[in-house]
DNA sequence: TTCAGGATGTACT
DNA sequence: GTACATCCTGAAC
């Protein structure tokens, strides 16, 4: 198992949003390999979207992330208590990148549940099943990523994203395409299809 | 199954 | 002071 290098990153934000869907979300946590499969993207440009927290140019101590070398971590918190992590796409310099909305966990799920509810995995009612990790602040609790992992390179080992998991086998996925969720502030950018997600 | 309302801290104006 | 790339709960259907 290898994790993706920076070239996959180096590309057209919408291309590396949507190649996503389907990749291995991988972090070594305390010992134990949490991983999931990613199911929802969004893509974030600064160069031309009003969603984008950095659009036009907008450099500030929290944007300082999305400039870094494609393949850095951009995680913020949102809401008083979640967390949202994207991956910067891109050369070093242009402002991108691609946040992760949900994903589905195959490894690591007792560990997960912990995390993410505070119990055990067995004793998880069928709602918290559905609902794991299908949101973008769901997602990160229940791989424990916060403020720590941003900045963080995912051309690494340890905390990165990866095309084959032991395992799990690649099926052909149908890749749906939406505008991205909860940016109604963002005038005729709400608009734009850049939401990727599994049919 | 869907929906409104509230929780919560920080970045930015 | 305000807005925020969210999520949970409880109540209505």
């Amino acid at each position: 198992m290898h994790y993706l290098e920076r070239e996959f990153y180096r590309r057209d934000t919408l291309t590396v949003a949507k190649e996503l869907i389907g990749k291995y979300l991988v972090r070594e946590y305390e010992g134990t390999l949490l991983a999931g499969r990613i199911t929802e993207t969004e893509a974030y440009i600064g160069a031309i979207d009003k969603a984008c927290h950095a659009y036009g140019g907008r450099k500030t101590e929290r944007t300082r992330t999305l400039y870094e070398p494609e393949g850095t971590a951009y995680v913020y918190f949102i809401y008083g208590m979640y967390h949202c992590m994207n991956v910067v796409t891109e050369p070093e310099g242009t402002a991108a990148a691609v946040l992760l909305r949900g994903v589905e966990m195959i490894h690591g799920l007792e560990v997960s549940a912990r995390l993410r509810y505070g119990r055990e995995y067995e004793e998880l009612t069928r709602r918290q099943l559905q609902n794991f990790a299908d949101g973008p602040g769901k997602l990160c609790k229940a791989m424990a990523i916060s403020r720590e992992q941003n900045r963080v390179d995912l051309c690494s080992a340890g905390f990165y994203i990866t095309d084959t998991f032991p395992g799990c086998i690649n099926e052909e996925l149908e890749i749906g395409a939406s505008p991205r969720i909860g940016i109604d502030y963002a005038e005729e950018a709400k608009e734009y299809p850049w939401r990727f997600y599994v049919k």
